[in-house]
DNA sequence: CGACCTTCAAC
RNA sequence: GUUGUUGAAGGUCG
């Protein structure tokens, strides 16, 4: 029953290298300017020197002031009139929560629950999919398919402190975190405090998701109930109907410990044999395919590159190519069943390129014989091209 | 292994 | 104008 050795001294791991990774880490991304407006491109100007400012002021307690986060909202899905608001952080801030990340990411990771697969490394949402699978292959077909409301914007600042604070002992690393949280938002010109909620656009957020949902991680563990976790959205596979309710209930007990809530409208009990929607794809026991919402946005991406207006030409060509392959890469995998699916987008799409305008050379050309020739030379694909090579891949 | 370019997906 | 983490694929150059 020994005391849990935390970590004492981070601040000390914070060097230049450490520094210069973190910038590559942060130019990487290509991500546009804060508040400041200082771009990657400019804070590269002086790279050393704000590198060595950016490093003191780090390893000096009550030093680092977070500039506040210049606040974007970007539409939540296609057509939709709901708004999810982002908060960027300036270059250099960004730089310093990825010097953290880097410091924190390895004591956090091997804490966490087996079944936690989003924001992590060397995991991914097939990944998930294929444990969840096995779960339900074992017997289990009820589903509690369960979302947190506004996860990012809702988890208490100092539940998110307190959980690191389990593990690190570092003051002025706890110090650093908190400052990132409250670090507030410039709205249109006037500044607004942020006195919840961790920032959708801060490099740590992710991390500091998976602390805090990894104290649900381990209810749920202990209470007997096996589930996969994708970030705040997780499915806890059931033998029934009372067992679903029972961890609903359980679940809501904990939300409420964590100052959150779930989401009414997302939160369902659902069975394999019927099916449901998790991380892109339908799952069902007789078919693991695209969900619709994934199909509806792949065919709008697909429309606005073959414009009947536009012009076929190898551009053209080349950016469907591109598109195509990483769709069919996506949801081509070893448990999908998707080739009904991508034989009829796949004459669609061949449908949607014969429409397209194509230039006449001369007046009596037979432009049709030109355009299909064009379209073979340029290798249009489709879909089941690519699933064919992801099929040989995943079989070696 | 690294730099750059493009695409897809999840949240 | 659009941030972030993670995973995947393809390409160019070392």
């Amino acid at each position: 029953m020994g005391k849990k050795r935390k970590v004492h001294s981070l601040t000390g791991r914070i060097d230049d290298r450490l520094m210069m990774q973190s910038f590559k880490a942060v130019k990487r991304n290509r991500g546009a300017a804060g508040i400041d407006k200082v771009s990657v491109g400019m804070f590269e100007e002086n790279l050393d020197a704000n590198l060595a400012a950016l490093k003191r002021d780090l390893k000096t307690r009550d030093t680092f002031v977070a500039k506040p986060l210049r606040r974007v909202f970007i539409p939540k899905d296609a057509k939709g009139k709901s708004f999810r608001p982002l908060g960027i952080p300036a270059v250099r801030d960004r730089v310093a929560q990825e010097v953290i990340r880097r410091l924190l990411e390895p004591i956090f990771e091997p804490l966490f629950h087996d079944c936690s697969f989003g924001f992590r490394p060397k995991r991914s949402c097939h990944k998930a999919i294929e444990k969840l699978l096995e779960f339900h292959e074992e017997g289990d077909r009820v589903t509690l398919d369960a979302d947190i409301a506004g996860f990012f914007d809702n988890i208490p600042h100092k539940l998110i402190v307190d959980a690191v604070a389990e593990e690190v002992a570092d003051g002025n690393i706890l110090n650093l975190i908190w400052k990132f949280l409250a670090a507030g938002v410039m709205e249109n010109g006037v500044f607004k405090p942020t006195t919840i909620g961790t920032p959708q656009g801060g490099v740590i957020s992710p991390l500091l998701a998976n602390i805090v949902l990894n104290k649900l991680d381990w209810r749920l563990e202990q209470a007997g109930y096996r589930f996969v976790r994708y970030a705040d959205d997780f499915v806890v596979v059931c033998k029934d109907r009372v067992q679903a309710k029972a961890a609903l209930e359980l679940v809501t007990e904990v939300m409420t410990e964590l100052g959150l809530s779930l989401s009414p409208e997302k939160t369902k009990i659902a069975s394999y044999g019927k099916g449901y929607d998790f991380l892109g794809f339908r799952l069902s026991s007789k078919s693991r395919t695209m969900r619709t919402k994934s199909e509806e946005k792949f065919k709008t991406k697909i429309r606005e590159i073959t414009r009947r207006c536009h012009n076929l030409d190898a551009e053209v060509i080349k950016k469907l190519n591109q598109v195509i392959r990483g769709t069919a890469n996506f949801f081509a995998t070893k448990f999908s069943t998707c080739i009904k699916l991508f034989q009829k987008l796949d004459r669609w799409i061949r449908m949607r390129v014969r429409s397209m305008k194509f230039k006449r050379k001369w007046s009596n050309d037979n432009y049709r014989l030109r355009k299909r020739n064009l379209q073979n030379k340029l290798g249009l694909l489709g879909l089941l091209d690519f699933t064919q090579t992801t099929m040989s891949k995943t079989s070696r």
